[in-house]
DNA sequence: GTCCCGTATTATGTATACCAAATACCAGAA
DNA sequence: TTCTGGTATTTGGTATACATAATACGGGAC
């Protein structure tokens, strides 16, 4: 008997309720700004529900799993905070951070063509007049983010990719307070080219410890001028 | 009035439900033999609820984290296994591992003491002989995973052990089917010996080198001779 | 007026009930 | 005997109900 050749792709699973709901309580609650003042968020569970539509099962089920990512403070008997870091963890978690893209910037070398390299440069050409990061700083700082999350597709390694998609929605929130420090612009745009020079070269030594540096110094830059975390 | 100056501990809150259930799960998960055959090890909600005497919502919620965690492969509307980490993973899981400790020890050589580092070398000091660590290869394992964590407990940085702390555990499972090879265990000790030297000598950049180089070839190893990883 | 204690209310933790989807099983036909 | 199709059962997903701990509030005493 003659088969039918179909191309057919696999029906898309309805999604479960509680990963819609993990899914807009995150985004709620990463694009929202912890910092701006010193109330606690609180996430009543029966008012999520009920603003939701739901019963609180799937509410609680969501809470967990952010809680185990760090967006959201659980305290027994108490209910879910927005969970608000403190200087010491928003210091680890860019420590953390800067291994991690470090070990990043050695995997692009090995895996990456020279042509996905190049892509990185692409990124900053229309940066490239002096000034311009700073004049159009929004947009630069969203490239910003583009190429360091570029470099860890680039690493092949998807573990690496995963865990630092965390700690750059966490750095986000941070980011919310830090927009002022626009000069910083113009030293992160010659780390950035720096990097990509010796990526493009093949140096695996000299693009890991740029990468280190340019994250460390974030990390001592925060550790010098933010005041405004516990 | 004067104020009784007793020394009190606070009372110790009663644990929670799904936290005792988290634990039992994931001690009894992490101890049992995943790799011995190819069966898959279901974990049914009501089974489990019923064997511990609780209803299924605690159980649910220890199930979640231990998801969150890599501990437990949830599949929609199929139920929680025991999850079997692929070869790639296994990899992937090495080189966030070599990436953390390489930093790891930067941090020790900035915030250890003399005498710290040298708990690290008393450590292994009863392997002195030759062949003694292969000759007593189950003490000298558990001396190695020691080794390791100290590393991290000593960087000050509770971040990168909490994150290693998990990978410790899935690596665990991946050794007990590695014991066989015991010949790495001589190039093991000489691997940590070099590594404490550096320490001692607050060498960084040789350091980190090792440490990474230490953890790479384990993962070289790995590609190699593990072949019962899917 | 202030402080303390007891009660009421609220919210979390846990248990249970219901529903829908997926699998297993069985019967019937080729 | 084997394959197919339908039904039964199982089981996860969700909703709801109940119990208990924590907080808030109000009354009474000093």
């Amino acid at each position: 008997m003659a088969v039918a050749n179909l191309s057919l792709k696999p029906v898309e699973s309805p999604v479960a309720l509680k990963d819609r709901i993990y899914e807009e309580l995150k985004s709620a609650i990463t694009s929202m700004n912890v910092y701006a003042d010193d109330d606690e968020y609180r996430l009543d569970e029966r008012r999520l529900a009920l603003e939701m539509g739901v019963s609180r099962t799937p509410i609680r089920e969501a809470l967990c799993r952010l809680e185990n990512e760090g967006f959201v403070q659980n305290i027994p008997r108490r209910g879910a905070f927005v969970a608000r870091k403190t200087k010491t963890e928003v210091l680890e978690m860019i420590t953390v951070w800067a291994a991690l893209e470090s070990m990043a910037a050695r995997l692009v070398i090995e895996n990456a063509t020279a042509g996905e390299i190049a892509t990185l440069r692409e990124m900053f050409s229309s940066f490239d007049e002096d000034g311009a990061a700073q004049a159009r700083i929004d947009e630069y700082s969203e490239t910003n983010v583009s190429f360091h999350q570029a470099l860890f597709r680039l690493s092949r390694c998807d573990l690496l990719s995963r865990i630092t998609e965390n700690l750059f929605l966490h750095m986000r929130s941070i980011r919310m307070r830090t927009i002022a420090e626009k000069d910083r612009a113009s030293r992160s745009i010659i780390d950035h080219m720096s990097i990509i020079e010796a990526l493009e070269a093949r140096d695996t030594e000299l693009a890991e410890r740029l990468v280190r540096q340019h994250t460390l110094d974030l990390g001592r830059h925060v550790e010098e001028h933010v005041d405004w975390l516990e």
